[in-house]
DNA sequence: AGCCTAATTCAACGTCCGTTGAAAGGCAAA
DNA sequence: TTTGCCTTTCAACGGACGTTGAATTAGGCT
């Protein structure tokens, strides 16, 4: 089958980019505001489009929540894979440490904010108040993430051999709970250190959090 | 002033137990919805009583969402002042170790959650969506647990010396994450690992969390 | 040119929203 | 019994909600 050269534009991304309009506006006022706290109208007003044109691209506002989510979601997990495919490659004969296997599991996170500040924070202030809703965290979460997760969890398992699954997988809990506030960047630590550190500082965040897990994890998961 | 003798029912008390009975079942639904997912109507007819009368005891749907936070966010506050206040009181002359420190934060909650479950259960998972909202995170959080926040602080400065206050805010902030999420009790543990962990199974969290914390602690605040 | 399909607009549907003013009920004081 | 205050009900307001069907536009194909 012959792809047509494209004068101009074609009407297929015509369409698509309308769709990634509206998928932005969606995912900055979801973010911001959460699933229920914004109106289609308002996201299509921001996407500058009409009201009806959401739900030619999408079923439903919820469908769109969904499609929000998922955009972004397998670009992120591999990366994510792929910087643990990195640490096994280079201990192919030993074993890695938990704070390189940890370190697989955040440095990525830097590196997409890094590449994309805007997009992606939002992004991660959506992760986080999926993570802590009782209505979407459990269902959302591990639609999205549990293969991943699963991954580092047997990873972790054999850096702390012998250590029990119920040890491993509260502390990935833990990790989890600390990762989604911190990348949230709610303003809580500004306002609570009175300016002495940042949110948005990752930096700071590379320093201390892969260390601070790394260190909860050695200390919790030990052999029986 | 004479309290005069009431027969029967009072006025003002026949008024305090419908508004409790309002809190309560906003609590219920906004923790498991958010502000923005409940209704009044559903509120009010989930507390079995007209519309209007959430109008007359509280000003707004907002005023109402305040009330629900603020009416036991003092006791919270005051059964964990009073643990550190035990801390301290048995550490008149050396320094407490930062597990006791970190205890005196987190097992409050596990007595609140002993004592009356159903309750303390929604409350905690209202404070869980609200410390990682963008929206109310900032504020919400710094205008109703600062002053606790900042003592408990004080006292790990005290068992770490010479940390710095950056590495202290930031530790704290992990500790907030995995702390919130964990009594949030969304769900999401217990599907990651198929049923081997289980939510509301507050010893098991007892014998991790304030060890992993602590360790975490321990590892990043070191004198400079 | 004319057709076909995909993309977009327009106008509207029924429902529910947060909120309010006025009326009704209940109970203590006089 | 009447008065007066506190609490509760009733009915409604204007507006916004999620969603839809039909009409319009735009662009590639023959």
């Amino acid at each position: 089958m012959l792809v047509p050269q494209l004068r101009g534009q074609s009407v297929a991304s015509r369409s698509n980019e309308t769709k990634q309009r509206i998928l932005n506006a969606a995912e900055q006022l979801f973010a911001r505001e959460g699933f229920a706290g914004v109106t289609v109208r308002q996201i299509m007003r921001e996407a500058g489009a009409d009201v009806a044109l959401a739900y030619y691209h999408f079923d439903s506002k919820r469908d769109l929540f969904d499609a929000v989510l998922m955009r972004r979601a397998d670009y992120m997990n591999d990366v994510r894979h792929a910087a643990l495919d990195a640490v096994e490659q280079r201990h192919q004969d030993d074993a890695p440490t938990i704070e390189e296997i940890i370190e697989a599991f955040t440095t990525p996170l830097l590196q997409l904010l890094a590449e994309d500040p805007d997009t992606w924070r939002d992004y991660f202030a959506l992760i986080a108040q999926i993570n802590n809703s009782p209505q979407w965290g459990g269902e959302l979460m591990t639609r999205f993430f549990d293969p991943l997760v699963r991954r580092f969890i047997d990873a972790i398992r054999r850096a702390l051999p012998n250590s029990s699954d119920a040890d491993l997988f509260w502390c990935y809990h833990f990790l989890s709970g600390a990762l989604t506030l911190t990348f949230a960047e709610t303003g809580r630590i500004d306002n609570l250190s009175n300016g002495v550190c940042d949110s948005s500082d990752m930096d700071a965040i590379n320093e201390r959090l892969p260390a601070f897990i790394a260190a909860g994890f050695r200390h919790i998961c030990k052999p029986d």
